[in-house]
DNA sequence: GCAGAAATGGAGCGGACACTCCAATATGTA
DNA sequence: TACATATTGGAGTGTCCGCTCCATTTCTGC
């Protein structure tokens, strides 16, 4: 399906308003009808790309999944302070990507177990991310202690994010650096030349 | 409505069911014919006792939420620890209520603005009650300091509650624990006997 | 026990929804 | 250009859902 140019074209435009449409009505107020109307199409056109209205749902929510993952191929050299900064870009710059991952999480993690599940893992490699940063910041630091931070850490993470997606007006940024551990007092001088050590953290 | 003794106690299954449906199947599947099935109700019996489905959805939220909010009565005497525990337990206790109000906070408070205001509302409610006991616990800190602690701590919590609710093998206590200010060397030996301030805090 | 009001079950209505079908048209290939 | 195949729109289909209607039964105060 979808082999020649328009298809293809038209694919994009099918996908793009299902995105918006979730991160405005959410998940179970998308409508084929809305869909279809949104995207310019007719409704034969949709099923002749899309085997169902969840498929092209799953396909959105997928894309948004594979964007919070930590990046498989990242070579872990991020501080902890980066993965914070990715974060909460994710929540405040991509604001509806947030909200579908998080509808998604939560609206139907809750009920469905097979969506549970894939929350929970990718949950779980965030939280090995987040730990593998903590032991290159504190090197003393066991294990168990390092995951148990990280856990905390993306748990508050979590709630702040869901905070600041339920008040516009709430400074997330602020509370994220909050649960970064005390800079060493050498480092407090540096003022506006301080950089974050990669650009744009995959996260 | 619902003047005879056999009309409230239809009201209260029906309620029962709603709520059990709302647990289990979550917030919009929640069918009239589940309930009724749920309830052994007619339909018409049904809408004796409620306006609509949603009449009876937003009372057992609306008893839902009420649950969760800090008791408004409260002398203002809780410990840290105690509304820590308070929380655990809302989410380990009284998971149905716990996955209803997340259902609520998060499926539908980030596309309605109506939910997300009340759902904010409780929140600050809570923000306050346990920055009030920071202060408590240590009142050298300023007002603000103590509500930055306060927002992260319920953010952490948050988060946590939500972990446990998706992986029933979370220890979510142990985890909340450390979000706790570390205790003073003297009272680390009391052991077994050690005992919270109130048996069951208002929260 | 009687009367009037409340409660009950369930058939059925209207509308929304996901999806099908197909005739008409556009597209790429040789 | 001619052909095969992909794409298109939208009228129509079956299903499900919330809700109404109403004849019948149950309840309770007097």
């Amino acid at each position: 399906m979808a082999r020649y140019r328009v298809g293809i074209e038209t694919r994009e435009r099918i996908l793009a308003a299902t995105r918006r449409l979730l991160g405005e009505v959410g998940m179970e107020g998308v409508t084929l009808k809305a869909i279809t109307d949104q995207a310019s199409v007719g409704a034969g056109s949709f099923y002749n790309l899309f085997d169902s209205k969840e498929a092209a749902v799953f396909e959105v929510v997928r894309e948004a999944l594979e964007s919070v993952d930590p990046d498989p191929a990242g070579e872990g050299n991020d501080t902890l302070a980066d993965l914070v900064d990715a974060f909460v870009l994710f929540v405040t710059g991509s604001t509806p990507v947030a909200r579908i991952y998080l509808q998604l999480a939560v609206g139907r993690g809750l009920t469905d177990p097979v969506i549970a599940a894939r929350v929970l893992r990718s949950h779980r490699r965030r939280v090995e991310r987040f730990a593998d940063a903590w032991r290159r910041e504190e090197p003393g630091l066991d294990a168990p202690e390092a995951e148990a931070r990280a856990q905390t850490m993306l748990a508050a993470l979590t709630g702040l994010g869901l905070t600041a997606l339920l008040d516009p007006g709430f400074d997330m940024r602020a509370h994220a650096h909050r649960l970064l551990p005390p800079q060493p007092a050498t480092s407090v001088s540096a003022g506006a030349g301080r950089r974050r050590r990669s650009a744009h953290a995959s996260q």
